[in-house]
DNA sequence: CTGAAAGCGCTTACAG
DNA sequence: CTGAAAGCGCTTACAG
């Protein structure tokens, strides 16, 4: 090794490589960026070089001409970490970083201040990202459907109310998720299905009610009694000790989540109520709730990390300019353990 | 369709906004960054051609001639979905994010690849970052550590065993926590205390032990029957009946987390034991675990919103090469409810 | 105290 | 196919 391969002044630049490799700038440019007109002899210097120099292009030059940030935000609410029980946010985070780090985009985490809403949106039309993926409640949603020609944007749940503009979204669909678990139960036998369902004032819970009753009324039979719940496994106790109060005959539960699910287990294990031979409990959800349940839970697993790597790749083509379908399904799978 | 394009041709510049203020752009520049020899009269002026252009400043531009890249990682394990029942990361990370926000430094999140450890290591000697906050487990710090005078670092860990090259961390006082909880069992009148102790490889482990220790034997008392587990519920359900089965007198349990609380107090539930005149109860960490339990948890909370702050700023002071103490302390406080 | 000018490290028309 | 050159939008010595 010659002392003319370790260089001084800090980092190599594109200058250091052609120097190396016997070209100008401009062709490391293209070499690096793939332009198939460099002649291969060439491109083999000038990758030798890179290799030799360890180059690592420098982002903010590269941004500054291209006009492109390469970044990207991933907007989520401030409340996140109370409802943390929820390992949610958490996956669809670490799926988006995986995959996002694979890419020369990188992401960066906007947490949306309840103090000052403005200051998110201002942060998104600044200049600062050549995109977003939004994953608010419900209520913040149609205030960023109106910057959403001002900034590409992806968002993570579909809005409740048709919005004026068109926009994309990347989520499983619930309704299918729903149907499977319901499905399931009617092909194990059971005739009494009731539901604990998510709020009714979210698309996941108002989605996930349609997919049990449409699974129910395709089997032929009537949709047993319904009681919401908030998604934490409290509420889905307290629904299913209503169910229970409620009197009417239930062989099985579909629950909207598996928090609700355990919760809901509980309950039925004090009642000593057997599961699944009494009743037969599915939900919607693989997570640490589902695993540890007693019995574990037969649930739908989401597959959230992947969503996470979907609305990033679906943001990527909307900020290159491809056409983007309004709606991507994220895809589920059912996975049978023992509660049914 | 592409052509909104009414807003004066695209963002403003430096020129722009002098041109509108009648000074150069190098005065803008000097306002903008707030160097305190412009003539007041200019400042204004300044400032008001900023806000009605509502300028912002390119990061890229910014970045490239200060050789700074503005941005800040933090490094977090792979497998962290897996326990995220245990909301540490979420809470971190949101502290973190909230806080860099309102500095100009932006928090990228970089996952270590379980199959490609190096590539962490690359991206961060790469010069893709002006410097990095390390959350991963104990297993991976070293490896970190021999970075840490190749890029700013700031470790959210000691590290277990002492490292060759001087380090910063930034955590709690876990000996003072568990200090802080023991104490106040023995002020309750509790003479033969139990520990469940978390894994004791880990710093965090290993410190509450030796804090349970210190505050009992400080007491005059003498330690009674130590049971380990891995800060799940499962396995704190698991070490208490170890507890009650070794057959020690014991009326308290001090538990290194809130988690490991909640499934000792469902096991002590079981046998009818009744809390806290039986058997008292305190923690460590308090969240949905310690405040949903029955009967909800005194526990020290470890305010880790705040550390993730905290580990913001100092690796900032880290970067702007001020002197940095090897260890900073984020202060806990007892948070006293049902279980004691 | 202020401005003109020289870059920071890239990409990309534009010639050849 | 390749190179010389013109910037991208800032900051910061350097004069004045």
């Amino acid at each position: 090794m010659t002392s003319e391969d370790t260089v001084e002044g800090g980092k190599p630049t594109l200058e250091a490589v052609g120097a190396l490799a016997g070209v100008s700038r401009a062709t490391v440019s293209r070499v690096i960026n793939g332009y198939s007109t460099v002649k291969p002899e060439m491109v083999e210097a000038v990758n030798n070089a890179v290799a030799q120099l360890r180059y690592v292009p420098n982002r903010a030059a590269r941004s500054l001409v291209r006009r492109r940030t390469q970044m990207i935000a991933m907007v989520i609410p401030e409340r996140t970490a109370e409802f943390f029980a929820d390992p949610y946010f958490a996956e669809v985070i670490q799926g988006a970083a995986m995959y996002a780090s694979s890419t020369d985009h990188t992401l960066t985490l906007l947490i949306e201040s309840d103090a000052d809403p403005e200051k998110t949106r201002r942060y998104l039309t600044g200049g600062n990202v050549d995109g977003a993926l939004i994953l608010s409640h419900h209520s913040s949603v149609p205030a960023y459907v109106e910057l959403a020609d001002a900034v590409p944007m992806v968002f993570g749940v579909r809005p409740l109310e048709p919005t004026a503009r068109q926009i994309h979204v990347v989520d499983v669909d619930n309704v299918e998720a729903a149907v499977t678990a319901t499905r399931h139960l009617v092909e194990r036998g059971r005739t009494h299905i009731a539901t604990i369902a998510g709020p009714l004032d979210t698309a996941a819970g108002i989605d996930r009610v349609q997919g049990w009753r449409s699974a129910i009324s395709d089997a032929g039979l009537t949709p047993g009694p319904l009681e919401a719940g908030n998604f934490t496994p409290a509420s889905g106790g307290e629904a299913m000790q209503r169910l229970l109060d409620g009197g009417e005959r239930i062989d099985a539960v579909f629950a909207a989540s598996a928090q609700m699910a355990a919760g809901a287990l509980e309950v039925l294990r004090t009642h000593s109520i057997r599961i699944p031979y009494d009743i037969a409990v599915a939900s919607i959800d693989n997570n640490y709730f589902s695993t540890s349940s007693t019995p574990p839970l037969t649930t739908v697993d989401l597959d959230t990390a992947n969503k996470g790597a979907v609305l990033v790749k679906t943001l990527q083509r909307l900020i290159d300019g491809e056409e983007v379908a309004p709606f991507t399904a994220v895809p589920t799978t059912l996975v049978e353990r023992q509660s049914v």
